[in-house]
DNA sequence: TTAATCACG
DNA sequence: ACGTACGTGATTAAC
């Protein structure tokens, strides 16, 4: 017998796709090319061919257009069509099904179900062959036959259907699939079949009556409403049976099965696509020299039996995400040939006997942190693979799992873990092995990418000297008074009350003001204001929708105030207050490297975006005190724009920084070619936001929009400031076009941003990509130069025994808790470093400013 | 889980 | 003709 495995290749790859998808980061290789779904192609291709050991094989796409959607044009409408980042997988999996020596095939109008049936049909007429269909498509089943089965493929594993099973499932023969669908049809397709009726109808009928045809030959036998349905959709039915029937004949170059033989690898053609997609994993498998991953471990029980050696990876395990609050689970240790496992109390130790080594490990800061809550002092890493990751992949995850298991380190993501809540299983002690054996494992390689990519520099200097000093600061954290937070709970709670009533009282009736569709709703259609905008869940109702209708009905002013208050409320000031721990305290977590730019962020809480705008919302800020005597707020100028004004080597901007001139009121009085003397604060702000605009990329209808002048009024600001600042054109035209053939953007100090955006076969994508390309070099220029600078503040204030913190990061803006007898010691240095951190063709300019709490600070 | 909204630079 | 400003995080509603 000849055994022969047809595969529903566009199946596989949506299936592989939409696995990985929903998890949020998609995989993509160092170039920013998305490889998720063929990663996990890949993977099922390997095991069919492992499982079915076949001798004949065939994966079948669908291409181009598509018979019965040219007849139906409702066939499988309401489709998301496919995303662009899967769409661009589709042409790799050819070529890897090529270099794996399986035969493909597509030809429009058909679709792969067809092209299967083509083979199935061949398959029956030559009775040496036997087969097995591959899908998790249950159309597919209309084929088996006592020479071919199916593999039905579930979420987690797959059922395997012949002829006498699926009878034993279904009652039914293989072939009634078709009937069954034109009965009950099929959503996913948008097949109509007979409305009202489903699976369980449709099958009892088919078992009584054979087939569609047999259904209707009898219809007098059937009563009530079934027969009612059958009637009235009669012409349904039967067209849906036409739909769901699998076409035999598609007209293939293929004559004979031996055409479909399943062939020898091309390894070298198919190293080199793995190579390109980065499937390092893949790559080992190819080679026969390959380095097998060694999972052996000892459990240490003292330090003596580790190994000597120069070099050591460790990894610490938490039983939880934030670490501020979790405990340790253990610790592994890994160097050339040994890995060990470390229990919690041999951690001190064994970190003292390596402190002066060459250390790797994933999130130091992390570690730092979390050991220092158990006293224990971490020592100096030389290599942190996450940021380090995070800097050449565009995109970081702070679970090394992400890493590892691509690589072929089986181990589990710590959600699912933390999830479990087993505490320290034989499995985890194994997965927590396996995580210092590959940082170990992947240490030289890793280090050699990050200097191909120009940046060993950029992490050596600023990136890892940084981890520690955010360390810092997060132990350090920030005093916050309940008492006061409590205070305003209670006076806004009141007003809560108040506003929900009054709100109520003009609407005439009770909803949920939080909801912006009742909100809509009431707003527009109740109420009947003008200008309700819809979007996909309803009708629009942000702040600048309700603006607009301010004058209109009292109610607006309401809600806004409602909204004001409500997420003062919740967000500020219950949310904050769930972050104060038994210090008084809160602690932040900055994430180093997860935004694209090279900012900072910050989170659990966010302590990035306090209130400061609004004066009701600022006063939040009375409530974080110092420990020490007083706040310092120390923060840049307009960094931004003296970052623009030196890359752009825009000299008339220059200028205007070098002579200390008010650059919006400049801009303003060039704009409208008049005195300084003579700008009013309108022009002012004018000007001010034209400049924010060009900085982000903007167009004359989005600056329109915000300034609520026309969009032809914004073009022309646009084109006399471009007019005015030649170089500033100049440089926005060359970095876009730098982008697009490098396919990347760099800050200053050479910290890399890719933009796939750029490759979109949409317009809107790759505008997008152009307004990222220009943004990224000013947005990330202005992140380096803060980043550095707290890492030199940081490191003065040890060599000075200064005891006054540097606490805040607010991109811009740095915040120190002060000593009062230290003040005029720390604002000199922290200013000094500050503004000469860099030279640049402007000078840096820094403010400070003091206060008893974060409020009185400016 | 996603969308809408709003807080910050 | 189309859609329209960069980078973040938290909360709420609604599926």
């Amino acid at each position: 017998m000849k055994k022969i495995i047809l595969v529903d290749g566009n199946n596989l790859i949506f299936r592989s796709y939409y696995a990985t998808a929903y998890s949020g980061n998609l995989l993509k290789n160092s170039k920013g090319f998305p490889t998720n779904a063929l990663y996990g192609f890949i993977g099922m291709m390997h095991k069919i061919l492992e499982e079915e050991k076949p001798e004949y094989i065939a994966v079948a796409f669908d291409i181009g257009k598509n018979f019965r959607k040219e007849k139906y044009s409702f066939y499988k409408e309401g489709r998301k069509k496919t995303p662009d980042e899967l769409h661009m997988q589709e042409p790799y999996a050819r070529k890897i099904l090529k270099a794996m020596g399986i035969p493909y095939f597509e030809l429009a109008p058909y679709e792969a179900d067809d092209i299967i049936g083509t083979f199935a049909k061949m398959v029956e007429e030559d009775p040496d062959f036997i087969g097995t269909i591959v899908s998790s498509d249950r159309d597919l089943l209309q084929l088996v036959s006592p020479q071919l089965e199916m593999k039905l493929l579930k979420q987690k594993d797959f059922i395997r259907y012949n002829v006498e099973n699926f009878q034993k499932d279904y009652g039914i023969d293989p072939i009634k699939i078709i009937d069954l669908k034109a009965l009950a049809g099929d959503v996913s397709d948008n097949i109509p079949g007979v409305r009202g009726i489903g699976e369980k109808t449709a099958l009892s009928l088919l078992q009584k009556y054979g087939s569609l045809e047999g259904i209707y030959e009898h219809i007098d036998e059937i009563k009530g409403k079934t027969k009612e349905k059958l009637e009235t959709d009669k012409e349904n039915a039967f067209m849906s049976k036409e739909i769901a029937t699998i076409y035999k004949d598609v007209p293939l170059e293929v004559h004979d099965l031996e055409d479909i033989k399943y062939t020898k690898e091309n390894t070298d053609e198919l190293y080199s696509i793995y190579e390109e997609l980065e499937f390092y994993s893949y790559m080992k498998g190819l080679k026969q020299e390959s380095v097998e991953i060694n999972t052996q471990y000892k459990e240490i029980h003292d330090v003596s039996e580790i190994k000597e050696s120069n070099e050591y990876a460790f990894y610490l395990e938490l039983d939880g995400a934030n670490y501020h609050m979790s405990s340790i689970l253990g610790m592994s240790l890994a160097c050339q040939d040994e890995s060990y496992f470390i229990s919690k109390d041999l951690i001190e130790e064994v970190l003292e006997k390596i402190q002066d080594k060459v250390l790797y490990t994933f999130d130091w800061k992390k570690n730092i942190v979390s050991l220092h809550r158990v006293g224990i002092s971490c020592p100096v890493v030389n290599t942190d693979l996450m940021i380090l990751y995070a800097l050449i992949q565009d995109g970081s995850k702070d679970d090394i799992a992400y890493y590892a298991v691509p690589s072929g380190y089986s181990v589990d993501f710590l959600d699912n873990v933390w999830k479990k809540k087993e505490g320290l299983t034989e499995k985890l002690k194994q997965d927590i092995v396996l995580k210092s054996r590959f940082i170990f494992d992947q240490r030289d390689r890793a280090i050699l990418d990050l200097k191909r990519d120009g940046m060993y520099d950029l992490f050596l200097n600023i990136e890892m000297p940084l981890a520690p000093v955010l360390a810092d600061m997060e132990i350090e954290g920030v005093k916050v008074d309940k008492n006061i937070l409590n205070e305003m709970k209670d006076e806004m709670k009141g007003k809560i009350d108040v506003l929900t009533k009054e709100i109520y009282e003009l609407a005439g009736i009770e909803f949920n003001i939080s909801s912006p569709k009742q909100l809509g709703e009431i707003l527009f259609d109740k109420l009947g204001l003008p200008g309700g905008k819809k979007n996909k869940s309803g009708y629009k109702t942000d702040a600048k929708v309700m603006h607009k209708l301010l004058g209109i009905h009292p109610i607006i002013q309401k809600v806004l105030d409602y909204r004001n208050v409500t997420k003062l409320y919740s967000t500020y000031l219950e949310g904050l207050e769930n972050y104060i721990l038994d210090d008084g305290k809160i602690h932040t977590i900055f994430k180093q490297n997860f935004a694209r730019t090279g900012r900072l962020s910050s989170t659990e809480p966010n302590l990035q975006n306090i209130p400061v705008r609004d004066e009701e919302g600022k006063k939040i800020r009375r409530a974080f005190l110092p420990k020490n005597d007083e706040f310092l707020s120390a923060d840049y100028s307009q960094i931004e724009l003296r970052i623009l004004a030196h890359i752009s080597d825009s000299k008339e901007l220059q200028d205007a920084f070098i002579n200390d001139q008010d650059i919006h009121t400049k801009v303003a009085a060039d704009i409208h070619g008049i005195k300084e003397s003579e700008v009013t604060k309108k022009m002012r702000s004018t000007a001010k936001a034209v400049i924010f605009g060009i900085v982000y990329g903007i167009s004359g209808f989005g600056l329109g929009e915000n300034l609520e002048i026309s969009p032809k009024e914004a073009r022309n600001f646009i084109d006399k400031y471009y007019e005015l600042y030649p170089g500033v054109k100049r440089y926005m035209d060359k970095i876009v076009e730098e982008a697009y053939s490098e396919g990347s953007v760099r800050t200053l100090f050479n910290r890399r941003r890719v933009i796939p955006e750029l490759n979109s076969p949409e317009y809107m994508v790759r505008q997008a990509g152009e307004r990222i390309a220009l943004n990224t070099p000013i947005q990330g220029t202005s992140a380096d130069i803060i980043k550095k600078a707290m890492v030199e503040i940081f490191k003065k204030f040890q060599e000075e025994n200064i005891r006054s913190k540097m606490v805040l990061q607010v991109h811009d803006e740095l915040i120190f808790d002060v000593k009062k007898e230290e003040q005029e010691k720390v604002e000199g240095i922290v200013k000094d470093i500050m503004t000469h951190t860099i030279t640049l063709k402007v000078p840096l300019k820094v403010s400070a400013d003091y206060g008893k709490n974060w409020y009185d600070t400016k």
